[in-house]
DNA sequence: CCGCTGTGCGCATACGTATACATTCCCGGG
DNA sequence: CCCGGGAATGTATACGTATGCGCACAGCGG
């Protein structure tokens, strides 16, 4: 049915292992023979078999990333993690985190894939601890297990958020709300925790009716402030876990008919392109993403190389003012 | 260094092939020695060779999604893609498409998947040609290439466009102006087309210099926008190619303190959830892009199950009414 | 004229799984 | 008591590629 090395072979004159040499480009091979056997190859259009290949050699060339692709922080990830792989001669396949975990660990482990991206981990996921046991080289992207052996790579999510918190103390608030993320993921208790820890410093703490808690989406945001605002002492300002859960909350916002920064101050975290859009111009926290992204892909590879590399690093953030925050009055 | 079907064969005392059919749940393996192999294949952690099985079986239970995964359009279509063929037994490999075409094109003919999901082909593209005689199953999504032995899935992009055109018309407007994607997608050609005949047919045209072009994207929103007002008469009407196209053009607007839909309608296409967002609420047209991908799964898996199935098909779409247009004043 | 070196290629085999075919064993019918 | 037959498992091999090793041959120095 399909055209193998073998036909090319037989057409070429030659025997099957000579093909695979020509074709990888083996010195040893005479420069005659491997412009024939190129030819025959493009005059019948072969193509390699990747399950041979990788049987043979024991490694694919594939780089999975496992993500939750319905969470639009991921797709920014993408491009800069695929041609970094692509300039080491790597693949990127992309592996939906979707209902049944075993699904995703058994096509990390079937050989398949020589390394993994996760940038969907929970703190209490065995994952990593699977793939230290499987010496399955991979790195968290964004995430961190907090593992010994595990490479991580975030921004420095509690800096970030203490100087959220020191802004709006800063600008006179004291009462002070958020819509925090899941506490099984590092980024949301990072974050929480960095907020919550500044708050203390200037003696200020959150009051329970003043926090929600959701998935890091677009709906929690508005879900969130929906519920923040309805307190009987409703807060000035309002941290949000990221951009979406911000952009929600100012949608909900101008459906309630509360002004921001009028009637509340809202920040949001990682400045995606949606959170300087003129109707949001959201108030946040600057993640370099794509540096971040480029240097996973890196120790992925450095890992694949046998190179030694750095366990886990966290980028520094920026604070970027817009017009979400304001003094309280 | 890892393990082997031979190595639990070995420890259950069987040969390499029993455990093979025990796994697989061949029936003429006796119940005691099932459990037992089993048991010594949880123990070892064994998972099957993916390479291993894709050689022997010449099939990989595996298809590629192609995408342009920095086009928010794409992310929606993950979720629908990805449960359809989780239910009948298949996993979805994304892969972004990116740069080389190359690159793409080896990728679906290395035997490494068993069909293809394609999303952004281009009308000028050879892949799809490629994949008919290289007999590769798959299903153009959102996209149409018009050759004879293609399945696609797309919607009533002519019949959308021109219920917008109407739409426009009916409410008085005479000056229209619009943003269009490449010309190189069907999608962008036939929103284009229909919208255009739709307007001749009330006598009406675009002059050239209300209309702008771009890539589907937020930012080709923004600069059509700005193009298009800045002629010394402007429209009062612009039909935006797709929903990020009108978000775009809806914050430059704001930026330049147009008022929409005082000075200017505006409407999109596809109803992602963006546009349904309090700040934007942007009047559109409803492609149901969620079952679209299920029918796209399906047809797929009826291929690679040596079904029959429908060569093409276009959904019908929904005008959805918010409030980015107004009647002429 | 012989042996040595190196180039260019073929031979044999390995990778891990699936499956056609062969074999063994046991049971029951004649 | 023998033999047919089915159940349960083993044997042999195929899938397509890569690679260690060996062989043939050309060229060259002695």
């Amino acid at each position: 049915m399909s055209v193998t090395s073998r036909d090319v072979a037989r057409l070429a004159g030659v025997s099957q292992p000579t093909v695979s040499r020509a074709l990888r480009g083996d010195g040893r091979i005479a420069e005659a023979t491997r412009a024939r056997i190129e030819q025959v190859a493009a005059e019948l259009g072969y193509v390699p078999s990747e399950p041979g290949r990788s049987l043979s050699t024991r490694s694919t060339r594939q780089i999975a990333m496992v993500a939750d692709f319905e969470n639009p922080l991921y797709p920014t990830l993408v491009g800069p993690l695929h041609d970094t792989f692509a300039e080491h001669g790597y693949r990127m396949v992309l592996l939906a985190e979707r209902g049944d975990d075993q699904v995703t660990y058994a096509r990390l482990l079937d050989r398949s894939v020589d390394g993994a991206v996760l940038t969907t981990t929970l703190v209490d996921s065995s994952l990593s601890q699977l793939l230290i046991d499987r010496r399955l080289p991979f790195v968290e992207l964004n995430r961190r297990s907090g593992l010994p052996g595990a490479n991580s790579l975030t921004a420095d999510n509690e800096g970030g958020a203490a100087s959220c918190a020191e802004l709006l103390v800063g600008l006179g608030h004291r009462r002070i709300g958020a819509i925090f993320g899941q506490a099984r993921t590092s980024t949301a208790r990072d974050r929480e925790n960095g907020f919550r820890s500044a708050l203390g410093a200037a003696g200020l703490a959150l009051a329970d009716d003043h926090v929600s808690r959701g998935s890091f989406a677009y709906e929690d945001g508005v879900r969130g402030l929906s519920e923040i605002m309805s307190s009987p002492t409703p807060p000035t300002a309002i941290f949000c876990g990221n951009d979406m859960v911000a952009v929600g909350a100012l949608n909900q916002a101008l459906n309630l008919g509360i002004d921001v920064p009028g009637d509340v101050s809202i920040v949001g975290f990682d400045d995606l392109a949606i959170a300087s859009w003129p109707c949001f111009r959201v108030t946040t926290v600057r993640v370099d993403l794509a540096s971040m992204a480029r240097a996973a892909a890196e120790a992925i590879v450095g890992q694949l190389q046998g190179r030694r590399v750095v366990a886990a690093k966290a980028y520094p953030t920026e604070l970027v003012l817009r017009r979400t925050h304001a003094s309280i009055s």
